[in-house]
DNA sequence: GCAGGATGCTAACTATTGCAAGCAACCTGC
DNA sequence: GCAGGTTGCTTGCAATAGTTAGCATCCTGC
């Protein structure tokens, strides 16, 4: 029964909360749940129920469908979703195929980023640039572009 | 926090199972919980957790997804045979926010380069311009903020 | 030095999930 | 009429999800 990937989703959360530059308190409160609770759910002492892993979805802004991901909730998915992903880029008629590898390396390296690298990819750590090494300059300036 | 429509998951869980010609203890057999917790799940009485979901979407042969969808807590927001780039990749779900807008940046500035204005709506992010040269760079620069 | 605020964590508690046991109502066949 | 099977439901009870209150630690500014 125990088909929550709890640890893995904890850190993941962990990971995505820092990252959006939010404390404990701030997302706890932004996703309607306490604040020891959603500690416990990042150190994965505690599974989240459906609605409370939405909440933090939303207030994390990711997609919910992620977070299940992650948690092991909905788990073929992400074959699907990737190859999908990946084969509309390949047949999109308005690229040619230089920019159609440079889309699919930035598509690479963000599923890396958030874990979906290749198979079972349970640290970040593993340096994600590495590989692909090909990313966008402005990713930064991208979501903040007070230029 | 009662964003889980439980009265309608219940009822169109019992039609599934109507419709698989399943009786109520052979399904929570078959997805593994008790009987009577099932009987209370379909009659809207208790908010089954995203793990029992799984098990009996699995079960009925449903996609968990639309489990989610029903009980409000995936919004179904996806189009999937709609071969479109755009679409493909805000469905994602192995991307978080930010970098679909990353990535639909390049992919706009890249059709843009290729002669092809920005042809529906160029989403709030027009500013996309920094020219799709730019791209390739600094991996780094997206995960890892501040240097 | 120490007020005041933010950080994350622990502890004790309540509410809810999910279960085992058992019930009544319905079928058959005998 | 009643065994033996099914159907779905009710009732306690154990486990755990989620809360409120409060702790220790790190910052600042004074």
């Amino acid at each position: 029964m125990a088909s929550l990937n709890v640890g893995n989703l904890g850190e993941y959360l962990r990971e995505q909360r820092r990252n959006a530059q939010l404390s404990l308190r701030q997302l706890a409160d932004a996703a309607g749940v306490s604040n020891p609770y959603l500690s416990q759910i990042e150190r994965g002492l505690r599974k989240p129920s459906a609605e409370v892993l939405q909440q933090v979805a939303k207030a994390l802004r990711i997609s919910a469908e992620t977070l299940y991901v992650r948690a092991g909730i909905l788990d073929a998915e992400r074959d699907r979703d990737d190859v999908e992903t990946r084969a509309v880029i390949l047949a999109d008629p308005s690229l040619n195929e230089r920019q159609k590898q440079v889309l699919l390396q930035v598509y690479e390296s963000f599923r890396k980023e958030n874990g979906f690298g290749a198979d079972e990819d349970a640290d970040a750590s593993a340096d994600a640039d590495a590989g692909a090494d090909a990313v966008v300059d402005g990713a930064e300036s991208a979501k903040n572009p007070q230029t």
